[in-house]
DNA sequence: TAGATTGTTAATCGATTAACAATC
DNA sequence: TAGATTGTTAATCGATTAACAATC
């Protein structure tokens, strides 16, 4: 029944959407749902959802469809939500101290240990609980905790090599919200880049465009 | 010579990068460079590249390839960046304040004009030289001022609201943080939204597959 | 049972890659 | 000129959509 045979990044993509959505399902009291009411609430056709679905596996029940319950928990599943991964943060700043107090790490299967930082300020303070160590002592501590995931929110001069020592330090991925691309060849690593400036970007082109048209609108208007 | 018949989401998403790889080029004083060369720093194909800037026109010379600053300069035009967009922070927390105070807005073509927020203790106060206004005057000030865009970093509770206020007054682009969908059917305006969420869970699946493959190795090692 | 909806294969569509003439 | 590299069309590949038998 599982097929699994490479699991395309389109589909990667949409099984967080999937997971937000049947979570907000699950909230409003939604027991059952079919593929095409999903479909329609996110944007997609119901072909594939199921199709992506099959990727994984029969979830749901012909003639029925999908019990909200039973699936969100199953793409939590393959998302990895239960694995007691653990993750860190480089670089207590504005942004990793306003990740630190305001994102849900645990929602998505991360429990937050700790933050590294060089300020004297903020080393050896708490900030939401979640104790900031000097980024000396970084190696230190990876060598007593087991961690998956490195949160870069350091400054862009310093995000490759704090990259650089996370990966010889083992751990296998990085979460990177410095604004620039970090690449570890020949390393066993995944890099996940949170790229503002790319996102704001294209929303710049979009709207450009938009107006383009209105332009062209205005023009035929007057003619 | 100029396409542009429907510029597919994929080349939209691929033109950021190459807005930002030109960059650091420059910085670096690359004076000119192939598609190739391109390519393999960017991990595209030479074809690719040039067929995305085939949608827009040519912008090489044949046997020379491209010029860093003029290719840099036409894809900062096509993305919209001298066009005067302006846009206004929505919700001045942690995010909104860690944006405010990191982000370079001006870098990608916009001009941030306020903040918005209902804390007494933060409005009327400025963050980074930028004003924070109560969220009860801001249609006044979109009456005012006109603004391209809106970033919301309010609660989630708060972000289909402040998006029809943000939409009712004229905005046409919206740049959403909160952890939900949200959408304006009928309405002409561009969401783009930046879902932390999404893209740790992606990550959580990716280094969860690394995993399960670590095990399918070490088993046959095993064997 | 009849109706609904999935699982799964086949057809279509779109995006990427390859090829090569044009030309700097 | 010869060599390099683009612009552009054609071929391939992969992802989405359609179709429908299986079955709840």
């Amino acid at each position: 029944m599982k097929r699994n045979t490479r699991v395309s990044t389109a589909v990667i993509r949409r099984l967080p959407r999937y997971y937000r959505q049947l979570s907000e399902l699950q909230r409003k009291g939604v027991i059952r749902i079919s593929s095409s009411a999903l479909g329609k609430s996110m944007g997609l056709t119901a072909s594939q959802i199921r199709q992506d679905l099959f990727c994984f596996g029969g979830f749901g029940q012909q003639g029925y469809g999908y019990k909200v319950d039973s699936l969100k928990e199953q793409i939590g599943e393959i998302l990895g939500i239960n694995r007691g991964h653990t993750i860190v943060v480089l670089g207590a700043g504005n942004l990793g101290r306003a990740l630190i107090e305001n994102f849900k790490f645990s929602n998505n299967g991360f429990q937050l240990l700790a933050a590294f930082d060089v300020q004297e300020r903020t080393v050896g303070t708490q900030i939401a609980g979640v104790p900031v160590y000097h980024a000396d002592t970084l190696e230190e501590f990876l060598k007593e905790n087991p961690v998956s995931v490195g949160l870069l929110t350091v400054p862009k001069s310093a995000a490759q090599t704090m990259g650089e020592r996370l990966v010889a330090a083992g751990v296998h991925g990085i979460w990177n919200f410095t604004n620039c691309e970090i690449a570890f060849p020949g390393e066993d690593v995944v890099v996940e880049s949170v790229h503002f400036s790319d996102s704001l970007l294209a929303l710049n082109y979009m709207i450009s465009q938009r107006e383009d048209g209105q332009e062209q609108e205005d023009g035929k208007d007057k003619t």
